[in-house]
DNA sequence: CGCCAGGGCCTCA
DNA sequence: TGAGGCCATGGC
């Protein structure tokens, strides 16, 4: 499977070319602004979440010291385009709380595992908004799961997890801990599910269409 | 117009 | 532990 995997992610970079997400190395605001996205992103399209970003950076609210300080409404207002606003401005807040203990430098310092389990404890951070953070704010290499993951890779190989854990494990025990791979195949894993690799999948215009397993 | 986005929480068996 | 309801705007 580890060569399929790989064969797979060079098919897709061909295709799809490089889609430059977060960068590797960023800096504090920076890492800020990725872990607000990967909340304001939740079941919601970039582009929506995008709005809400440029939203707070309008206002000056796109940092912890803000998020921490405006009333709860406040914020909400200003993410509206991200939806779910009201429970993301909650969200937010209890991340800017958490970082108020917590500092990136810290974070990065500790094994994977107990920085994981500690994002895991904020309120509105599960799982897949844990490990983009660590994926592309702290350059942890762990593999982000996503919705599309799943639905892409149970067509291609016609395999299938019960959870999360087990879908991590499966790509992170084939392909190792490749912190600049999981970044880049996560974000291309997302250009073949919302383009091609839909719910009702447009096999035509696939790149795996000669390898996939699944018949529609 | 209906569908669905780069999920997570809560409740209830 | 798993299924199901809920949250909500905007692009297509």
């Amino acid at each position: 499977m580890k060569n399929k995997l790989h064969e797979t992610y060079r098919i897709l970079l061909n295709n799809f070319g490089r889609q430059h997400w977060w960068p590797a190395k960023s800096k504090k605001e920076r890492k800020f602004e990725i872990c607000v996205g990967a909340i304001l992103t939740q079941n919601t399209s970039w582009k929506n979440a995008e709005k809400a970003i440029e939203n707070l950076r309008k206002a000056n609210a796109l940092s912890k010291e803000p998020i921490k300080n405006f009333p709860e409404k406040k914020i909400a207002s200003l993410i509206k385009p991200a939806g779910y606003y009201n429970q993301k401005a909650r969200k937010l807040k209890a991340f800017a709380g958490f970082l108020e203990k917590n500092s990136f430098e810290k974070l990065e310092k500790m094994p994977i595992s107990k920085a994981r389990g500690m994002l895991l404890k904020v309120h509105g951070i599960g799982r897949e908004t844990a490990d983009s953070m660590l994926l592309y704010a702290l350059n942890k290499p762990i593999f982000v799961v996503d919705a599309y993951t799943k639905r892409i890779f149970e067509r291609i190989f016609n395999i299938k997890f019960k959870d999360y854990d087990e879908w991590q494990d499966f790509f992170s025990s084939s392909l190792g801990r490749d912190t600049l791979l999981f970044n880049e195949y996560h974000a291309l894993i997302v250009a073949l599910g919302k383009d091609v690799c839909r719910n009702k999948p447009l096999c035509g215009k696939c790149p795996m269409q000669n390898r996939c397993n699944a018949k529609f």
